[in-house]
DNA sequence: GTGCTCAGGTAAAGCGCTTTACCTAGCCAA
DNA sequence: TTGGCTAGGTAAAGCGCTTTACCTGAGCAC
């Protein structure tokens, strides 16, 4: 095991040709002949060749890859982001790094430093914890896609996050709600958007009491933010988690302490993981294509490599309120 | 944007100095004085300089490097596989590559190609779908380890299965069941062994029925199964999934049912995933530390990669069930 | 002054591959 | 027979970096 690979040069000794001739064949130039190609290969293939990565990409001074950072690999929105991306068109040959941020921007970091390295092409972040200046910064040095978030001059593909916390605030309000609550996403994607537009559409409505927790888009601080809240002698009756993931911890924090999603408390998430459709979930939360917004994320990427000089375009999907039974009228 | 990237050469123009003493200057070699090694820096830094991995790696034909395949990330122990390994020991600096399998032989394949095309030293599988035959292949290319699966020749990490599924089927019987099935993870890590495991520990029970269905680890394989089972008219009160996520598609098929997991049916899955724990889905399941595996993983590794010659090794979790109210006495 | 050493560099080869300019037969037309 | 093609290669430069052998000049002992 760890023989030493096999280059070009080994094959070229064994067919009797130069190694030029066999960089050719085995991109099956015309320049070589069917015959000598067919020979070459099949040396290659009885010494088991697998060209030098890294040598090639350096001669032809093509480094045609693309870098793809989720920002935190434990939200199950990334495998379908992912999916939509990698899945949608195979055969365009850029490859693919990919890289976890582990929900730290240190992290982050470290992967764009290491794929600027290898001189990807473009960068697509999923939901990435850098600020706007650092994105910027970043998309002079390779074409850059953001998913989640709205980043001037940068091309994005996100949810309307406004319309969004919209659907929630209208929704908990319209139920009835009078003491309702929102845990946050911290520097997560959208997350302020989301918390900006639920409060004031919250607040334009007289009489309802709103309070805003502090909370990363992990289950962890969904957990605690109910905690704390659902402890409290006035506790809020609605609750809209910046994401399903929270939400979920939402919904463990309410079991813990009794309370019942749906009657008790009601609950209103982001995202729609599969796992919320379930019934014995069933969480109320705002839906949206993640398949589509992986294809749209690896389109804009194409599209701008292929053009860097094109304006930044922002491509917003819509989403929706999928009523399930983790909210219900206040009482 | 996409500017060419700016190389050792023209630092050195700019510096005063050769090439070569640039590349010194930059791994702060002694051999160039402190003086100089300053302004190269500075000169780096105002160029914006950034090494060329491509080139690098080849220059020192030292492809430090290795790979890690995620057979599906759909699946959050992948996740939390990732965390162990990625986060124990962040300063040995083999730089880690990261690929999906997307559930998909196929996928795995093309992945480990571009894993040895890149020419790494070694490969991490995290629960492959590939056959033994091929995974030892791989392992005479570069060192290999295999997480979740027990391989002949190759170093491993995993937990104990047989274990596992003897420890679902005592905890299944002994709560009274007497109609018992098994959804199984398919080809999946492990899975062949947790079947066997449980069914042979079943059958021992005199007068316990078993049935057996296919599955594929996921979610939706759970769902399936399920409703086919719980829809029968002399229905199995006592439904092993062979992993969590394939059990919370169980669930959601009971539910839907009108069943109640821990009274109607009971449920036990595999892995503890952290959803698991909470209240609102409280599986009994089969738990092991994956942060664990993943560190246990990453020792193994560097092992191998120091030393090929080694014998491979088998590391083995003990794992432990964890009652939840997914499980009950049987009515 | 001579000879040494040594600090501080430089020059050049080489990593494995790509690519282009340039050969060299062989063949055909005139 | 000559000239001119073309098919089918080859040779060599170069991608950006590392590394080692080799310079060179200063400093020092004698």
């Amino acid at each position: 095991m760890t023989v030493q690979a096999v280059t070009m040069d080994e094959i070229a000794a064994r067919a009797g040709v130069s190694r030029g001739a066999v960089s050719l064949a085995l991109r099956r130039s015309p320049k070589i002949s069917a015959k000598t190609t067919e020979r070459i290969l099949k040396v290659a293939r009885e010494l088991g060749y697998r060209p030098n990565l890294n040598a090639s990409r350096l001669a032809r001074s093509d480094y045609s890859t693309i870098g793809l950072l989720a920002s935190d690999l434990h939200n199950p929105i990334m495998a379908d982001l992912l999916d939509g991306f990698a899945l949608s068109d195979p055969d365009v040959d850029y490859e693919t790094y990919l890289a976890s941020g582990f929900n730290s921007p240190d992290r982050e970091r470290a992967a764009i430093e290491s794929f600027l390295s290898h001189r990807v092409k473009g960068v697509v972040l999923m939901g990435s914890l850098l600020d706007k200046k650092e994105i910027q910064d970043l998309s002079r040095a390779a074409a850059t896609v953001v998913v989640g978030r709205r980043i001037e001059g940068i091309d994005c593909v996100l949810v309307n996050d406004r319309t969004g916390g919209q659907l929630a605030a209208d929704h908990l309000v319209g139920l009835g709600h009078r003491q309702i609550a929102h845990i946050d996403g911290g520097k997560g994607a959208g997350a302020t958007v989301r918390k900006n537009a639920f409060r004031e559409r919250v607040r334009k409505q007289a009489g309802v009491g709103i309070a805003l927790l502090a909370g990363d888009y992990t289950q962890k601080s969904g957990y605690r933010g109910a905690r704390d809240l659902l402890s409290l002698k006035d506790r809020p009756t609605g609750i809209f988690a910046a994401n399903d993931l929270m939400a979920l911890g939402v919904l463990g924090a309410a079991r813990e302490l009794g309370l019942v999603a749906g009657r008790d408390v009601s609950l209103v998430g982001f995202d729609d993981i599969s796992l919320a459709a379930y019934d014995y979930v069933s969480l109320t939360t705002i839906s949206y294509s993640r398949n589509d917004m992986g294809r749209i994320a690896r389109e804009l990427l194409l599209r701008r490599c292929a053009d860097p000089t094109l304006p930044a375009e922002i491509v917003e999907l819509q989403p929706s309120l999928i009523i399930r039974k983790s909210s219900g009228e206040s009482v």
